[in-house]
Formats: structure tokens, sequence, C-alpha cells
RNA sequence: GCCUCGAUAGCUCAGUUGGUAGAGCAGGGGACUGAAAAUCCCCGUGUCACUGGUUCGAUUCCCGUUCGAGGCA
């Protein structure tokens, strides 16, 4: 979400003194208005990745979405294909008349395999499944087989932090009030009257509550709530990812910073 | 002071015509290959406010107590 310029607040970017000097890529390069997925964000990260290692230094991905951290260390490689928008409308407006089960029949029908691991009630998912084959004529399970045939492409290491639930929670709801007291709420009525659509944007923590609440759907009280639970939700998911990377380092996040570097670099450079 | 209603899971509440109870939310666990800060799946025992009574048996009925909401003085 911080590609994403004017999303500065709820996205708690990095500001020009935190950066320190230190050059940051891809961040404030797309408008709102613009769609992104893990594909596009895999070249512009392996292009920036390049530039790093040719200066000599080496590069820090930072975030916690799981599925783009992997395109980067598993080699995932996705093929050209470009986004259909009326054939994604159309397979919502069959959802709506006929019933999700319509399309989740149809894609059993075209790979059986992945449909093993997807819900009947996955929407996303089950579209899914029906756009690779309508654009690219082959399955989810054979693209899925393509796409890791390169491997792996680096050295890296993989540092997760983690800390106390009670504690996580508690800083959660905090960074949450900071937001606000920052000025959120006018920042997302600043972006609302910049921009016109938001094909992915709009589904960031804490700017999609504030729309509800500006749309008067829900109270300031409840907009509060929602984007504190939303992002305890999304932490528990992060961990849940996570934790499933065998390969990861974790440091205690209650340790003091100047620890975890010195344990983050010990390890990069022996 | 009197009357009425309420008191059930962390929260909001349902329910048991008397055989010790269940939803939503929160919380926990999990999945995840082009929307991913998204999307989806699984997990519900708690002195049924407290005291006493009726009963084979009470969270359910009755008496009282405490607390809360409303009404009357």
């Amino acid at each position: 979400m911080q590609i994403y310029k004017d999303m500065n607040i709820g996205t708690a970017k990095v500001s020009r003194e935190e950066m320190e000097n230190i050059k940051h890529y891809m961040i404030d390069f797309l408008s709102p208005e613009e769609r992104y997925n893990v594909s596009e964000y895999k070249i512009s990260a392996e292009k920036d990745i390049e530039e790093v290692l040719k200066n000599g230094k080496v590069p820090i991905v930072t975030g916690g979405t799981g599925l783009y951290i992997n395109s980067l260390i598993y080699g995932i490689e996705f093929q050209k294909e470009e986004f259909d928008e009326k054939y994604r409308e159309k397979l919502n407006d069959i959802a709506e008349k006929d019933g999700l089960e319509k399309l989740y029949e149809e894609a059993v029908k075209i790979d059986w395999e992945a449909m093993q691991k997807i819900s009947k009630n996955d929407k996303k998912r089950i579209i899914r499944v029906l756009e690779i084959y309508h654009k690219t004529g082959k399955t989810k399970t054979e693209q899925e087989r393509e796409s890791r045939a390169n491997g792996v492409k680096y050295k890296y290491y993989v540092f997760g932090i983690d800390v106390k639930r009670e504690i996580l929670y508690g800083k959660i709801n905090d960074r949450v009030d900071k937001m606000i007291d920052e000025g959120l709420i006018n920042e997302v009525e600043n972006i609302l009257k910049k921009y016109k659509k938001f094909p992915t944007a709009m589904q960031g923590l804490g700017y999609k509550e504030v729309v509800e609440y500006l749309n008067k759907q829900i109270t300031k009280e409840e907009m509060i709530d929602k984007i504190k639970t939303e992002t305890r939700h999304y932490a528990k998911r992060q961990l849940t990812w996570f934790r499933k990377n065998k390969e990861i380092i974790w440091l205690n996040g209650e340790n003091s910073i100047a620890d975890n570097v010195k344990i983050i670099t010990e390890k990069v450079f022996n």
C-alpha cells in the first residue's frame, strides 16, 4: 500500500527523516487509480534488487505481504497476462445471478486439482481459476508448476519479528489512535477528491473503513474500532503465513532494535 | 419509598412449556501463486447474579437480596 501516492498516514509510510538518506525503492510511485498485482511487483522489485546489488550493497526487502515476499524468495515466474476487466465483471455477474456454485462447478471442470484447495465460498480464488484458463488456456495447476521451474535467484535470509500477542495488539490499537490524531480522515477525504477510481488502493486497512464512516454507514467510534480489529486480524494472518515458513529467523520484538540489528548483520555479513 | 422489566460465554443477546444451554462479535488455529492491508475455512462449559423454598431434579417456578433500566410518588 505504500506504493501509492498520497496514502501516507494510513500506510504508516516512511518519512524523509526516517529514511536517513538511505535510498528507498517502490514508494510513492503509483497513483491510487492504478491497479496493481504481484506480477508487476515482482518485476519492479527484481529490477531494483539488481540495481542495489550492482552498487555493491545488500538489498533489504521489507513488508508483511506474504504472497509478495514469496514471489521473490521462491523465484515465482509469472507469465504475461493482461487483466481482463470485462471478463471479471461477467463472472461476478454470473455469481450474482446464478450463484457462486455455478462458477465453482465450472472451475472444477477446468481444474479439479486446484479446486481441492479452494472453498466453495472463496469467490476470488474461484474467479481466478477461471480467469487463468480464459486468458492463457492453461489451468492454474499447470501454471503454478511452470512458475516454479526457475528456482531461487538470490541468496537470502528471512527475518520475522515476533512479539507477545498482548503487546502486539496494544501497539496496533495505539497505532490506529495515532493515525486518527495525525489526520487520517482528512487524508482520505483528500484522496477521494483527487482520484475517482480505486481498483486496489481502497483495500488498504484504514482507508475503506474511513470511507464507510464518511458515507455515514458507521459512526466514528465504530470506524476506529473496526480499523483496530481488522488490523489485529491482519497481523494474525501474517503470523499464520510466516510461521509456515520454516527458514524464517524470528527476532524478539521486545528486545532493543540494536540487539536485533546485530543478529541480522552477523547473519548476513558472515 | 412503591411498581414494572432485566441480570445467561470477554461483549450484545437467544433459549430451556423444569431434565445444567446456543448464535453473532471478540479471541484462538489454519489456508493462501496475477484483487493479498484482500479472500476463505475450522474452533462455543459458562458458579445461566446471590440466598432460601417447591420438586426426584431448578438456570427455568416461588420468596427475598444485590445491581441496572424505566415508571409512580
